[in-house]
RNA sequence: GGGCAGGUACCAAAGUGGCUAAAUGGGACGGGCUGUAAACCCGUUGCGGAAACGCUUCGAAGGUUCGAAUCCUUCCCUGCCCA
């Protein structure tokens, strides 16, 4: 049990709120502490946002404490609208579930589940099966609406519109809460900062229902320097499964991060000593550079294991740093038959065809604009064709920007 | 259930019969400068086409018209007020 585990946690800027500070540090300094955080099933995968919980959850892990991870089976089909303009949409049941299982094994990989020091529990196992009316009587009587309508998190709702399935989200994750401190002596909940009220929704019902003082503690919401919401990028989403965001980009991801946010960066995604991380973030000019390349090489290992975060590393200094080995084989890829290759492509083509750009449209902008390369030369007309002269030892390297590079090889 | 106001491109928001692929702002993207950063400057921003031009888009479906985001009908959805 490491005794300091609350404060490294304080110093590496994961907390936001806590329901009493004191009482925290002292369980978490103490004993084995049952804690949970709950994913909602709303994606395939999770991404850079839902970070910051999956990084704390380790670090409680590893400090000895017991994790579970609550997959939201059963609260995803009600819709959190927490912090939302809009009512989520609905998903299907089976989506749902399919999705749920997604996120559990994503979860393993950081957590590693094994049924005693980290678990994976689905809270549509007992939300699915309530009856309404014992439900209402139960636990409904608890919660006052007067109280939850002053509350923050609906206020741009009561404006754009709630309806009545999204308003009882907060019952039922109050209830996941009591459920886990029954069957499981869960008493730690944790969450985003936009999860304060449904969390201490349960702290307070614990309290009422069983007598028992619980407690809760919040992430802070990140944004970038620049604003922005963690986890966006260029290509949308950074997506924490490599075959949606690939380790290549998600390295990218980090190393483009804004200078302002390095330090901050290097404490919540990386698990070196907080030593290190002064010494990096102490580097000025463009030897932050080198600060940005152990963040991300540290968040890629975490996230796809240290071959591909080692690949990943390589193709992006084959693609911008110059020097060093030229390694080009990391690079997202794709193979174009000897036939195509041979005929001519038009550039507009190939580069909407390997996803560099949306569109044909799209790509003519570009090169209008001269935003497209191949091989490092500047695409300066739409008619040039690209054939299998243009495929080098390494293959063909397109560039879209200065940033969005892709290979192409020839298939077979 | 009744009354009123609305649903326009990524978002916000103009447009009320042809000059509108649709003003403006934000966002995003590209170029320049740099350090694969920020700030700043310039530019682009429906799809196809080298272009001429064609095609699809203004909640949905029908209709009027030479011509519709704009007029009519029905339907769906949202907000406000009343029940």
């Amino acid at each position: 049990m490491t005794g300091s585990i609350f404060d490294e946690l304080k110093d590496r800027g994961f907390i936001a709120q806590v329901s009493d500070e004191a009482a925290v540090r002292k369980m978490l300094g103490e004993k084995q502490v049952t804690f949970y955080i709950g994913y909602d099933s709303t994606a395939p995968s999770l991404h850079a946002g839902s970070l910051v919980p999956i990084m704390a959850m380790v670090h409680l892990r590893r400090a000895g404490h017991r994790a579970i991870a609550l997959i939201g089976g059963g609260t995803t089909m009600v819709g959190d609208p927490s912090g939302r303009t809009e009512m989520r949409q609905m998903l299907t049941e089976e989506t749902i579930r399919s999705y749920g299982e997604a996120i559990r094994a994503q979860l393993d990989r950081y957590l590693k589940f094994d049924g005693d020091r980290a678990l994976a529990l689905n809270n549509a196992d007992w939300l699915r099966p309530l009856n309404y009316i014992a439900f209402l009587r139960d636990i409904g009587r608890h919660f006052s609406v007067n109280r939850m309508l002053a509350a923050e998190a609906y206020k741009i709702r009561l404006e754009k519109g709630l309806s009545f399935i999204e308003f009882n989200y907060q019952l039922l994750q109050a209830y996941d809460y009591l459920t886990l401190f029954r069957s499981h002596g869960c008493s730690l909940q944790m969450g985003g900062d936009d999860q304060w009220g449904n969390i201490l929704a349960g702290v307070d019902l614990i309290r009422r229902v069983e007598g028992a003082a619980v407690e809760a503690m919040t992430f802070p919401l990140l944004t970038t320097s620049a604003g922005a919401k963690m986890g966006k990028s260029a290509q949308g989403a950074v997506w924490l499964d490599g075959g949606q965001f690939s380790p290549y980009d998600f390295y990218q991801y980090w190393i483009n991060a804004d200078d302002r946010d390095i330090g901050r960066f290097l404490r919540l995604y990386t698990l070196l000593p907080l030593d290190e991380i002064r010494r990096l973030e102490a580097l000025g000019g463009s030897e932050i550079n080198e600060a940005k390349r152990v963040l991300a090489y540290e968040a890629a290992v975490l996230t796809h294991g240290e071959g591909a975060a080692r690949e990943a590393r390589a193709a992006s200094t084959a693609a911008f740093g110059g020097f060093g080995g030229k390694d080009f084989a990391s690079l997202p890829t794709t193979a174009v038959s000897r036939e195509r290759l041979e005929a001519g492509i038009v550039p507009a083509e190939l580069f909407t065809e390997v996803g560099l750009t949306p569109s044909r449209g799209e790509a003519k902008r570009l090169i209008a604009q001269g935003g497209l390369s191949v091989n490092d030369e500047r695409v300066d007309t739409l008619a040039r064709l690209l054939t299998l002269r243009d495929i080098g030892p390494d293959g063909m390297i397109l560039k879209a920007g200065k940033k969005k590079i892709h290979r192409v090889v020839v298939k077979g």
